[in-house]
DNA sequence: CCGCCCTGACTAACTAGTCAGTTAGTGACC
DNA sequence: GGTCACTAACTGACTAGTTAGTCAGGGCGG
């Protein structure tokens, strides 16, 4: 993989089919549809499937990472509000959640492979340093109580995670909701030296515009893309570029600066191949 | 499926089979082979594999019931602690990592298919039902102080749950341990009334004996079996029984008293079929 | 004319589900 | 007690559909 335009191309059509077909149902042909390239093409810049899959990973980790620099002004308990609105956004974000959908199988694929497994482990290197980095900073500055970082992360994370897989697989939104609340019962009142309180949700719960949750979709042009696609589509075996996903030019430029992909929450694994 | 001695034949096949393959690479050879029985005999009394898998999470669901009824008599701070240790137990225990594993891409099939949504969401009632009430009944015994039961209990299974997922995935083993001394800190220490404590682990990290650790395996017979079978499998396209599990008289008794399958904290689901 | 990007057509492997037919059991009737 | 009718349990062989990956070659810029 040499062209970088190239690479973000396959990555905005791997993101796209992911949304609309999930990860066990993703074919090479669903991602070389989305593309004007054709399926070969695929298979001449990876070895595999999993290749491309893994990279794909690997694209999240670099825009996640762009996104906590972004943060790294803020005071800590800001911070932290904002790391809690990134895990427990929505509900009602359908391009967010059917992304996450998606990543989440890709996730319990991890035990059997260990190229995702090593990055998603990278993911929760990156997650818990972040999240221990704010605790830290705010017990420095004396906004926080004494508590260990360590294992308040561990926590925190576990318990967002658990409810937005919850709410995602069972489809019960007050997940979102209570472990929110309770977190903030439990954990950031205490947290916080006496007079201060934990701060509310940023996008709250109805959005003032249909402007936060079309983030995702815009940066990808997603929405765009689908609107244009419409019909059209496949007759029989042809990979070309009938759902054609974007003018060449806006392509690369649009892939570099929207950051797209939210939180992407690595999961975990082990294990060896299957038997 | 009228027959109950083949239905349990079929789950503790299905369970094996689970466990060796995971959940995406199961076939329904491998259960067949798992059996004295044919492939065919499945398609005879299940009208599909997603049918049988869905009768597996029914059949899990009753397990689970029973090991609640179990605990009912416990006092609140005792049942509270066994609940912890369902969910927390191990690692080192092969036989239920992999069968959590081959579960929880179970679950992340949920939003795709309303039939194992719909059972998770059953199993997910009942886990939050159980907890609520060890939470109501240490209210009025006066063991906790005032909270509320709703908001908590999904917050610990939230955070159970991502811990369980997470070093399942990842491979990270101290998301175990970070999770419940983080909860037994920031909520246990703060739930119970003064001088209390929240009791330790049961079954500690270091088995004192190889015996907690084999009662799924016990159950199931999955240790012997899969020692019996050894080598010898299948040559070509039988599916005889060649890997036979069990002498038949034992078949029934076994897995009519033995309960096997621990927790199987069921996730949720939702969305609609795919495109 | 070389080498890179790219393609359509193909194949090899796999697997859910079907089907025509066999076997074993049960009861009824002589 | 024999045999006939009927049925539920069961099977091996087969099919239809799917999809990752290959390959021989086409075009084109330098």
């Amino acid at each position: 993989m040499t062209d970088p335009d190239v690479r973000a191309s396959i990555m905005r059509a791997t993101y796209e089919a992911l949304c609309e077909h999930g990860y066990t149902e993703l074919t090479a042909q669903d991602i070389a549809d989305r593309t004007d390239k054709s399926k070969s093409l695929l298979f001449y810049h990876y070895d595999s499937k999993e290749d491309l899959l893994a990279d794909f990973v690997e694209f999240l980790l670099e825009r996640f990472d762009d996104r906590v620099e972004e943060t790294r002004d803020l005071p800590p308990v800001e911070r932290l509000a904002t790391f809690v609105d990134w895990f427990l956004y929505g509900p009602g974000e359908d391009d967010r959640q059917s992304f996450h959908t998606a990543i989440l199988e890709l996730r319990t694929q991890a035990p059997y492979n260990e190229r995702y497994r090593e990055k998603l482990r990278k993911s929760d290197d990156q997650l818990r340093d972040t999240l221990e980095e704010i605790l830290r900073d705010g017990l420095e500055s004396g906004e926080f109580r004494e508590h260990d970082p360590e294992e308040t992360a561990a926590l925190l994370i576990a318990a967002f995670d658990g409810a937005r897989i919850r709410q995602l697989t069972i489809d019960r939104d007050e997940y979102l909701e209570q472990v929110r609340s309770a977190t903030v019962t439990w954990v950031f009142d205490d947290l916080l030296a006496e007079d201060a309180s934990f701060p509310a949700e940023r996008h709250p719960r109805t959005l003032p515009e249909g402007d936060e949750e079309n983030r995702l979709a815009a940066d990808f042009g997603t929405r765009d893309a689908d609107a244009e696609r419409g019909e059209a589509a496949d007759e029989e075996t042809n990979a070309d570029n009938a759902g054609g996903a974007d003018t060449d030019e806006t392509n690369d430029a649009e892939a570099r600066d929207g950051d797209g992909l939210e939180d992407d929450e690595p999961g975990d694994g082990d294990a060896g191949d299957r038997g």
